[in-house]
DNA sequence: ACCTGAACACCGTTCAAGT
DNA sequence: ACCTGAACACCGTTCAAGT
């Protein structure tokens, strides 16, 4: 029973070891999950004891943002400005898939820490040296949202919880009786998975969708800046509502 | 004391009363301090009497996204589906936005209800009877992700607790070191408010911001429909993770 | 300087009862 | 059929102590 190797009895609290098992603990339990008491236990730990290193829970998952935001692989430095965000994107997508928990944490910050502003600071750099103007960045910026973390804006959650299990024939009822009154629904969701001849949904790939979308607007900014476009030009020369055509 | 006019003394609980007052509540006091005990309380009720018209609180938010489902316009017949779509989740933003709560609540639905799912149906159908193929209205439908309710995938939360009061010396000062660590991004916030006089962010026009990334996705299907674009030509023709640049 | 213990004001939800 | 009361197993966070 020495103490040097093991887990060890509490080789003392600090920051960086509460936020490494709190980014663990979320890994493993899920962030809805995560609370303050459940954590302190994890770490042998009465629950005050975390409130020396985070103020509260709020700081603790701003702090456990930043752990994620360094594991992103630095940008390699590309040619031009579209494959370099296409990358530094693709590569934050690869990093955030490993922490299911990050995406949520990240939508509910208020604020951003140095640490995110530093990553959003070099990303916006690589569309101004690049030659983008600063108008159509911003917008560039805003457009992509929360895929310059390389996450997906869908519709709904994952299912997380497995479908229950019914017989292929169950299955098959349901389906039909979707299809009745969700016609459409059933028809794109069937669509694209038919081919390999898997029933319905989750066929679907993930990847594909998230670049469909990512280039179709990294297609569109390039447009754009091609044609020297400014918002400014945009919002003067038409109706409100129809402003951002000129994106066509 | 008449019961017969006035708020009343409990004209008795049931399922559209519920949701009623909870949507009214979640517009109050957000989605974050609604509670099964403070929304009974408000109903002037002990909590387990909700329990009799919802089966726990993710059925209560279940509830209140088709409350809000049933606000959204019906969709108006448009000459073409891209200004269909477009009309429709301008309509949807609309809605949207009179329930500062509603994202979040929807973000966190793990399965679709029946009224959801109506919807979602009748706006597929828009792209179908337009004449674009499965293929392609699948895709489009996850590249709009969220955009199908109106809402941006924002980068981070609206600040929503109002910014301290400083005096605009100390907030050029504060501008000013922030443009030394993070030129870029001080640089494109900047850019656009500049041409009002305002200082920094929050001149951002919302509306403007959703209605470029949106018709940048609208007029990336147009152009993918117009060349009969499918996602197998574009996922065998191509490696992998160039697959959708076809989209160029 | 760091950790503890007890307490406060909350949660969602159960179970057994009341009318 | 609908509502109540008491209880259980949780939360985040405070305050005053301990070492």
């Amino acid at each position: 029973m020495t103490d040097t190797l093991q887990a060890g009895p509490r080789p003392r609290l600090n920051r960086a070891r509460v936020l490494e098992a709190a980014v663990a603990l979320a890994d493993e339990i899920g962030i809805e999950s995560l609370s303050m008491r459940r954590l302190a236990q994890e770490l042998g730990v009465v629950p005050m004891a975390l409130y020396k290193h985070v103020a509260n829970k709020e700081e603790l998952l701003d702090g456990m943002v930043d752990v994620i935001v360094g594991e992103i692989d630095p940008p390699a430095a590309d040619a031009d400005w579209k494959s370099g965000v296409r990358s530094r994107i693709l590569s934050a997508r690869h990093t955030l898939q490993r922490h299911a928990w990050a995406r949520r944490a990240i939508e509910t910050r208020t604020a951003m820490t140095p640490r995110v502003l530093d990553y959003m600071d070099s990303f916006v750099g690589v569309f101004l040296t690049g030659g983008l103007s600063l108008d159509l960045t911003h917008h560039a910026m805003h457009a992509l949202g929360g895929r310059v973390w390389g996450f997906t804006q869908e519709l709904f959650e994952d299912p997380a919880a497995p479908a229950p299990a019914v017989s292929d024939a169950d299955r098959a009822e349901m389906l039909r009786q979707a299809a009745q009154r969700y016609p459409n629904v059933v028809a794109i969701a069937t669509s694209v998975t038919h081919d390999e001849g898997s029933v319905v949904g989750h066929g679907c790939d993930d990847q594909f969708e998230f670049e469909f979308a990512l280039d179709l607007l990294l297609d569109g900014f390039e447009r754009l800046h091609a044609r020297g476009w400014t918002s400014r030009g945009a919002k003067t020369q038409q109706s409100n509502t129809e402003a951002a055509k000129t994106a066509r």
